[in-house]
RNA sequence: CGGGGUGUGGCGCAGUUGAUAGCGCGCUCGGUUUGGGACCGAGAGGUCGAAGGUUUGAGUCCUUUCACCCCGACCA
């Protein structure tokens, strides 16, 4: 991709009506564009980063059996009607309106009840379980505040996997499998080392959900770490209680603010029951079947990633999600643009995703840019570096840059 | 939803005791530049969030309303 063709601009201001650090440079860098209060739209760079996050998770769930659907966004009243939270007493994020018919709908906060609706017209004997479904959808939420920039939005996207088992010893193998998927995810975004399986208020089954907290100032969350025994608590859950239960004291915990990227809960047979959910088993009886729901903040993590990330000079992506691989700055007349169309092509045509700014601009603004977007690896082509056959390699992260020749550019490009 | 704050060219801002708007960036054209967000010259672009009111006269004062931001509450 030329720069030239990006239809989206840098600014050198931030926007005044975004304080959020993930906000204000996603929105210069022009990766997201503000639609309304807690809703932004994703323009073909920011895209780039949200596709590459959800590919790892996609991949990853796949690996643990999940299987990927889509729902709807519309959905029909009578659904949560079944599980008492269509109400808005019970639910007070909800979207709602009319067919032309009058017809109340509502639109997807949550697919929990619609997916379970869907799967129990399939999933009749054990021999259809155990099943794992999951999609990235966008969810829709009524907050009454939206904050942090795209951290937290009225419209925002989300893996959830929900997963129909035929005892809890068939859930709770999954559940298991998931948390470990879960950890691969964070490993591969990068904030693997930050981010903390977390006993967290449960649901109707068990006395802990698990959340998945990553270490963040702009977080919304304060958990407490043990970091030798690797266990962290969600300070909503701390008590006496919950501490013998876990067989550590509180002296013995940080505290550390951090935002929630994912939660898994066990709901047992309890939605199941609330709504009718049953398969027949070996022995020709009735059973309910035991769920499980596992939400990933595609979105949010996205943010997560910038805040904890970004420096005084723009945002950093991890190499996995980042949008190009490198980005290629070109100074000088036309023997640079010679040599600079040609490295770019050689890159492209060996499967390295390159932003290459072909603009006439001064160095400083390329560079500037450069940082700002946070490309892993900036490659120089200048006149008087093409005089001795070299490259300029500078990584994004350290900010170290060293003098290479074709043949070490290339090979540093294709291992890295 | 409670409290606080802000709305002025695309973006960031200024506008003194009321007299129909100005700067920087960006944009267009011409020229000079070319390794850290260049410079010179010439332009385009706003009726001041919206509605109503006070006044000879309102971006400046009053009322209502909308939007946005922050703190809190909420986050199944």
């Amino acid at each position: 991709m030329r720069v030239s063709d990006l239809f989206t601009r840098t600014s050198k201001d931030a926007p005044a009506d975004e304080v959020s650090k993930n906000a204000q440079l996603l929105i210069r860098a022009g990766f997201v564009y503000k639609v309304m209060a807690g809703v932004y739209a994703y323009t073909p760079l920011g895209l780039r980063v949200l596709e590459n996050i959800k590919q790892i998770v996609r991949e990853e769930m796949n690996a643990i059996g999940g299987q990927e659907l889509i729902m709807s966004s519309l959905q029909k009243k009578e659904t949560w009607e079944t599980t008492g939270r269509w109400d808005d007493e019970v639910v007070d994020v909800w979207f709602k309106s009319k067919l032309k018919d009058d017809t109340e709908v509502g639109f997807g906060w949550s697919h929990e009840e619609s997916i379970i609706e869907m799967m129990q017209q399939y999933l009749k004997s054990y021999k259809d379980l155990p099943i794992n479904v999951y999609q990235f959808q966008t969810k829709l939420r009524n907050e009454l505040r939206a904050k942090s920039g795209i951290m937290r939005g009225r419209e925002f996207v989300m893996k959830d996997m929900y997963s129909c088992s035929i005892d809890a010893d068939q859930h709770e193998a999954f559940y298991n499998a998931t948390i470990d998927a879960y950890n691969r995810i964070y490993d591969r975004l990068g904030i693997g080392d930050d981010t903390y399986v977390t006993f967290a208020s449960g649901g109707a089954f068990t006395q802990f959900s698990h959340e998945f907290q990553t270490i963040c100032e702009a977080g919304e969350d304060v958990i407490y770490l043990h970091r030798e025994k690797n266990i962290a608590i969600n300070e909503e859950v701390l008590n006496d209680e919950t501490l013998s239960k876990l067989g550590i004291q509180r002296d013995e915990l940080e505290k550390v603010k951090t935002a929630e990227v994912g939660n898994i809960f066990n709901f047992g047979t309890h939605k199941s029951e609330q709504t009718g959910f049953k398969f027949t088993n070996a022995e020709g009886k009735e059973q309910f079947v035991h769920l499980g729901s596992y939400g990933f903040g595609v979105t949010r993590v996205m943010g997560v990633i910038v805040e904890k990330f970004a420096d005084e000079k723009g945002m950093v992506w991890p190499e996995n999600i980042a949008p190009f691989k490198v980005y290629l700055v070109r100074i000088g007349g036309d023997d640079a643009i010679k040599h600079a169309n040609e490295l770019y092509d050689e890159l492209t045509g060996q499967g390295v995703e390159v932003l290459y700014d072909d603009r006439d601009e001064r160095p400083g603004t390329k560079f500037a840019d450069a940082e700002l977007m946070g490309i892993p690896y900036r490659v120089t082509v200048s006149d008087r570096l093409i005089a001795d056959s070299t490259y300029e390699y500078t990584v994004r992260a350290s900010g170290e840059t060293e003098i290479l020749t074709r043949d070490q550019l290339l090979g540093t490009l294709n291992k890295s």
